[in-house]
DNA sequence: TAACCCATGTAAACGGTTACATGATTTC
DNA sequence: GAAATCATGTAACCGTTTACATGGGTTA
């Protein structure tokens, strides 16, 4: 939230529209968590927030970073991490996938191998996007907009390891040995 | 649990050894959380236990799936997924790493890749160990070792392009551009 | 007039981690 | 004598999700 909150000040559904959207590939929260969690942050001196009047639409409050909520978050972005631990149901299931009927899983994987091709096209074309209207900015360290293509970067490879690897899969799966083991 | 006690009987004690050595890069659960699922699955008919009597340790249960564990294993497997939401701490650095100390970063980002990059060599000496040892097995898809062998190659291609965007981005910073932004 | 978007909150439930608790045996 | 391994449990806490709750304005 507060590194959403560094580029723009915004309204906690705004936070929770960026959430779903744009970073929601890498974390997400939903409103229910938002809004208590920024009245913590306003506790806690982070941020700040203003009422904003509007006709048409209902009022809203628009949170604003501080500078202690800057600091906090320059120290954490360089902060070391302790290891998360992923969990992956595919895999999960990819490990019992010897006990399954070889066909169903055949579709359960070419659906995800598909699935993420086409997470990968729409990432792709945005990073296409970035290169022609950022250009040079994406070189800058110091820009929001490098970063933000460095996070694309990220989700990039990433699809296009998963759909490889349920490629490969649903290839071992077809190719297939003896039924009986 | 159901997918490990598929393949052998185990306590929870060796359950819990298996979530942190075996299967731990794409699935965990602590021993807290695992003796309570254990009675769960068994008021479920899905696993029995035996005690069994040892000398020189403790005694222990020792847990069997049942046939109404297998089925419901079984389809489970190819059973669809809902989209998983993936946290990635990382990422979430990178999409703020523009207000960082361009040099903090870099060593956090090649601290992040050899780590990974040693990951990736153990997972590899692991595979090249299976391809040795389990040979034939591994086009089997009716076979456990060939299960072992697909989740290891989601391990491989995990590391590798995680290592690999953990490069990219440091040479980035390395390289980078006006410091102002 | 029904569905959808904007806007903000609270409450209950759930999955998982950390900490608490106990105790025997083996290895250094 | 201390630390590590084997072995099984419970309790408190925390982050997240789902559901509950409300209400005005816009679009189809």
């Amino acid at each position: 939230m507060l590194g959403l909150l560094a580029r723009e000040a915004l309204s906690g559904y705004d936070l929770a529209s960026r959430m779903r959207e744009r970073v929601g590939f890498f974390w997400q929260a939903r409103h229910s968590q938002i809004y208590p969690e920024l009245a913590r942050l306003e506790g806690d001196e982070m941020v700040v927030h203003r009422v904003v009047e509007q006709r048409d639409r209902p009022d809203k409050k628009v949170y604003e970073i501080t500078d202690v909520g800057l600091e906090a978050l320059k120290e954490w972005v360089t902060a070391p991490v302790k290891p998360r631990a992923t969990r992956d149901e595919m895999v999960l299931k990819a490990y019992s996938v010897w006990l399954a009927d070889p066909e169903k899983a055949v579709t359960l994987f070419r659906e995800q191998q598909r699935l993420h091709e086409e997470q990968l096209l729409r990432y792709e074309e945005i990073e296409a996007w970035m290169e022609e209207e950022w250009g040079e900015d994406l070189s800058l360290p110091s820009s929001p907009r490098f970063a933000s293509y460095a996070a694309l970067r990220r989700g990039i490879i990433h699809e296009r390891g998963y759909a490889e690897w349920c490629g490969w899969v649903a290839d071992r799966l077809e190719k297939g040995g003896a039924g009986t083991g």
